[in-house]
DNA sequence: GCCCTGTATCGACATCCGTCAATATAGATC
DNA sequence: GATCTATATTGACGGATGTCGATACAGGGC
């Protein structure tokens, strides 16, 4: 039979390189919601609003966020939506003001996604 | 003296929406070497070649890699390479074969980050 | 030396992302 | 309701990013 043949060459040795190593075991959802987290955080603007807002015991209004950054206040607004989509910071009106905080709970997932990633 | 209206007219009310809120305590610098950090796990396909990686013992050479993904060998290289740069994996050579492997150290320190930007 | 195979790099392309100015929306006060 | 202020949304623009095909580089076998 020429079946021998339809393997994969892999070079003159006609062996493999290395041990099989299975496939990844994150499905591919799930590795895009991991990268969909990852990828709020990989703005530092994003990092440093979430460091401002976990620093304060309570809920900051907008207007201050947009006082410690050289930025406008609709970017602020849009990586403060960005945070908000993934759930890193929840948002509370008081009357005319919208006040933001960490979610802690969902900041605290991490480690767990960590393992997961490298199954340990 | 006219001091008073250089003040931030906050409103109507005149005063503040909420209590001072001190800056980012991360400096632009030390958010931005976070932020690239995330950025090279703020894609589904990194993150399950880490996790590929992270399943085998030994370290797993580029074409067996390559065989797990529906993407060219050109652009699991390009991957490859964003993960040494932020040295998430290291790679070595044996011969003609390039071989991966995690960086378990490198990647352990995920719970300070987090730690650090949330101040805990 | 030459060729073959595995990997990295280059150039191009489409798409995404961060930023801004302008505008729309929501709530409070009059 | 009219107006004012805080916040969100829109549209546009430049730069980054993921992908590919083509090519360059490296090491082993002849």
């Amino acid at each position: 039979m020429a079946t021998a043949t339809l393997e994969r060459p892999k070079a003159a040795t006609g062996g493999r390189c290395c041990p099989p190593a299975a496939g990844p075991a994150l499905a591919e959802d799930e590795a895009a919601a991991y990268a969909g987290w990852f990828k709020a955080l990989a703005d530092p603007t994003r990092i440093r609003i979430l460091n401002l807002l976990a620093q304060s015991e309570d809920a900051v209004c907008v207007c201050d966020i947009v006082d410690h950054f050289p930025l406008g206040q609709p970017t602020i607004s849009h990586h403060l939506k960005i945070l908000r989509d993934v759930r890193f910071v929840v948002a509370e009106r008081r009357g005319t003001y919208m006040h933001y905080r960490v979610n802690r709970a969902c900041l605290e997932e991490f480690p767990d996604a960590a393992r997961r990633i490298l199954n340990v």
